[in-house]
DNA sequence: AGATTATATTATATTTTTATAATATTATAA
DNA sequence: TTATAATATTATAAAAATATAATATAATCT
């Protein structure tokens, strides 16, 4: 069925999305494009760790890249990515509401 | 910092999404409360495959379930779990238009 | 040209997920 | 009460993701 290719890629890009560092390197993103160098530093991972991270996110689609010197500038494809992030976020304080009301109730 | 406990949390509630089974499941309760027994019919995965899956979405609080005779019901937790799965297909055929565009520059 | 900087790639070890197979639990029915 | 049905649990094998380490590439600077 169509369907199940439907499932199949939605899965694949929470998959991606599955990951501290790449959602990391979204939020670095979220304000504008940023090269490597810069946002490096602001993790505690290795070069070459990065760098395969930034890969499974532009293979994926979800940013976008270009040569700029020695430096190598990324971006986010386009905004429903950040959105999904926000969306899951929500979806986090929800979640923590809801235990947090049911706290209440216990009382 | 606890930011970082957010990226994490955000990445693991991904990690949870990112399994065509799983997806599959909360589309089957999109509609409302399944017992096991049908949605696994729905299904090609082994009964304790499936089993697993159910147990790791209700780990992750996205549904709850309760005993009904001898069958188990299954529902999702709260309506931003069913709105997620659909900003992620919505972020998908974003894509797919995105590169559809590509494709009508590049004729 | 040779050194340095920024980044990517590749190979591989480690860890985590997933699927399979077998068994356990619980409720109902014969 | 034994059998059957629905589901969960556990152990483990297989597959996939991740991190590490080493090396490669490409641009700039000396």
């Amino acid at each position: 069925m169509a369907e199940d290719i439907v499932i199949k890629l939605t899965a694949e890009l929470f998959k991606t999305l599955g990951h501290p560092v790449r959602i990391k390197i979204l939020h670095m993103l979220a304000g504008g494009e940023r090269c490597v160098c810069e946002m490096i530093e602001e993790t505690d991972v290795e070069q070459s760790n990065f760098s395969q991270h930034l890969g499974l996110l532009k293979k994926q689609g979800l940013i976008d890249s270009r040569k700029d010197g020695q430096r190598v500038i990324y971006w986010i494809a386009y905004p429903s990515v950040t959105e999904l992030v926000r969306a899951a976020e929500q979806t986090l304080s929800e979640q923590i509401s809801h235990s947090h009301s049911l706290l209440k109730f216990l009382k």
